[in-house]
RNA sequence: GCCCUGGUAGUGUAGCGGCCUAUCAUGAAGCCCUGUCGAGGCUUCGACUCGGAUUCGAAUUCCGACCAGGGCGCCA
């Protein structure tokens, strides 16, 4: 026999009817005569009670054996009828908590064991450790959170469907068993049993497939793809993803930028019933650097970096004067009186010194604006008209604490784009429930590697570059100091992808093993294109607070890509690798009796 | 590959050289209880991740392994 109603459904309208409900045993209350027990699934809890004074004393008997079976999380099925709580029992936390079920008939649909871990919410505590959450994911998802999670992300993904199709794009489904490629992250790899020695390789993203549906003039794609990287994890980030990937025909960077800020309005009015401002801020990639030493900064609290190479280039102090003549910069934060620069402890001045060494700064030089004039053990090297400058440049006033990084450019702004985070962390200025989108612009095509020199594609080799090939028609959109995605104009003529290719270090055979086939495409009628992927893990974890992408995946994989839950990835029978023609010589595998 | 943090009953914790036959809560088992709602009361059960070392004595200190998390590298 089916519910009537789920357990949430039951209202003072409802009193009177009668009702088959089925769900979990959350809770039960007996009190040695009349009994409670708290009928949970995912819409709701409903109490039902039973009462041996409103039934007769046969089916008091019967439905007292029954309901001894009931141990918690047991899956339960029971008939009655609704009825009014008594005066002064409503529970108003609970949107059933006017009425309740009057038991007339019970069933156990199957008992539980006892249970790894508790699943109401109101526990007092922490919750178990993640492993365990892990191992039992499907008590852990019973949680009232992680049924939120769930809706809200399946509601984002609705209103994102809903929206796109509304703009006539077409979702497409593209292969998950691709080619390996020499760019970008590790691949997965899978074996072809049809021809041995031969692999699939779990697509890094729809990318090329994409691109090549383009070609075929689909004009609209959009698909929520999953995405495979043999990547270490990190909390934002898990070997297989999601994301939202789209691309469009006979565009400009513009024309991407407005579908997408069309899009989260979208989706963001259907979540929250608020308007969001659209366009977003746009700023540069050096600009972002520069002002907040990071590539997707986190623009919901000030503690902006000031530039100071030219304002201290005079001054006769050698750390300076060593980091400018090599080249390197100095860049200052002011903690400002009001966010508690002048609470700022000598110890606690200390710590960020050891802080910023541990980051790989050399050091930390800071000062107090005190009296009108800078303090410190540096200033003595500092004439007032370098004391003004500084003053000047950095907004200083009384009360003030000024810290300033020196050193090479990059490595320095990162690192002062790190402090500002941990100052920001630390002083408590990331305000709670409230989120900033940005673009991040006018990126480079090229970034070299300070370490071994290589040249790599800042975004993916198929950005289209500017005539000059250095800078890149791409763009970055940013959240809360997150990546939520990259888009771009992509390449659409052979000879400009072949250049880009060559550019990268890749030989005129690899580029033809590789991407022959991609290459060939392009000169077969691609029209101009461009489109962007939106990291939907992270982007649903932001929106809900969670610290964690895991925390939105039902299944995800744990820091040493594992599934706690089925325990993979696992050992394979013997004959399936030998069907692979496939050997493995991990050291646990190898029998070392038989080498010898 | 590297660095950091942590591993105590089913779960969450306290203890951090002898007061440990290890705290508390929750849970589980049993009993009592007719209006609770994280019900309540009483009784009982249940743990120091593993292996070495130091020590008269180790949950506690040290070393290693394993497990979990955070970070660096990596993630075009």
């Amino acid at each position: 026999m089916m519910r009537t109603h789920t357990c949430g459904d039951l209202r003072s309208s409802d009193i009177g009817s009668e009702v088959c409900l089925q769900g979990w045993v959350r809770f039960s209350r007996d009190h040695g005569g009349v009994a409670f027990i708290d009928l949970a699934d995912r819409y709701g809890m409903t109490q039902v009670v039973f009462d041996p004074e409103d039934v007769s004393a046969d089916v008091a008997e019967s439905l007292s054996n029954v309901m001894s079976t009931f141990s918690r999380e047991s899956v339960v099925m029971v008939r009655g009828t609704v009825r009014k709580r008594i005066e002064g029992t409503e529970d108003s936390r609970n949107p059933t908590g006017e009425v309740e079920v009057l038991i007339r008939e019970a069933e156990l649909l199957n008992k539980s064991a006892i249970p790894p871990m508790e699943v109401g919410d109101q526990k007092e505590g922490v919750l178990p450790g993640e492993d365990v959450r892990m191992k039992y994911r499907y008590i852990d998802l019973r949680r009232t959170e992680m049924i939120r999670a769930m809706e809200f992300r399946s509601r984002f993904m609705h209103l994102a469907r809903q929206y796109l199709e509304s703009r006539r794009f077409l979702e497409i489904e593209t292969p998950i068993l691709g080619r390996s490629t020499p760019e970008g992250a590790r691949d997965f790899i899978v074996p072809s049993r049809i021809h041995p020695g031969t692999f699939y390789a779990l697509t890094q993203s729809p990318q090329l497939y994409k691109q090549m549906l383009m070609v075929a003039g689909m004009d609209r794609y959009y698909q929520v793809a999953r995405c495979f990287r043999d990547e270490d994890s990190r909390k934002d980030r898990q070997p297989e993803f999601t994301q939202l990937d789209m691309e469009m025909s006979f565009v400009d960077m513009k024309d991407i930028q407005d579908t997408i800020e069309g899009l989260v309005a979208f989706v963001w009015k259907g979540l929250y019933g608020e308007e969001l401002e659209t366009p977003f801020m746009r700023i540069p990639y050096p600009v972002a650097m520069e002002r907040y030493g990071s590539d997707k900064p986190d623009l919901r609290y000030g503690l902006e970096l000031h530039t100071l190479t030219d304002v201290v280039r005079e001054a006769p102090y050698k750390i300076f004067q060593n980091v400018i003549s090599s080249g390197g910069i100095i860049t200052g934060i002011n903690i400002k009186k009001d966010i508690a620069g002048d609470r700022i402890g000598r110890n606690e001045v200390d710590r960020y010194i050891e802080y910023v060494k541990k980051i790989g700064m050399g050091g930390l030089t800071w000062m107090r604006a005190k009296d009108g004039t800078l303090e410190s053990n540096i200033v003595k090297y500092f004439t007032p008209e370098i004391i003004a400058a500084i003053k000047e440049e950095m907004g200083a006033e009384d009360g003030d604490l000024l810290f300033l990084l020196a050193g090479p450019r990059k490595a320095t702004l990162e690192g002062a784009g790190t402090l500002r985070r941990k100052l920001a962390d630390d002083l408590g200025l990331v305000p709670d429930g409230v989120h900033q989108f940005m673009w991040l612009v006018d990126c480079p095509m090229f970034e070299v590697d300070p370490v071994s020199g290589k040249k790599d594609a800042f975004h993916h080799p198929f950005v289209l570059p500017d005539e000059n090939y250095e800078g890149g028609a791409c763009f970055d959109l940013v959240l809360d100091g997150n990546e939520l995605g990259s888009g771009s104009l992509r390449i659409h003529r052979p000879e400009v992808q072949r250049e880009v290719f060559r550019m990268l270090g890749m030989s005129e055979e690899k580029m033809e093993a590789d991407f022959g086939f991609f290459l060939e495409a392009l000169s077969l009628g691609a029209p101009p294109h461009g489109g962007i992927a939106l990291g939907i893990d992270r982007f649903v974890a932001i929106l809900l607070g969670k610290d964690t992408i895991r925390d939105t995946i039902a299944f995800p994989k744990n820091k040493m890509g594992q599934s706690l839950l089925d325990g993979s990835p696992a050992k394979v029978d013997d004959d399936k690798l030998e069907e692979l023609q496939i050997m493995s010589v991990a050291i646990d595998d190898l029998d070392f009796e038989d080498m010898e």
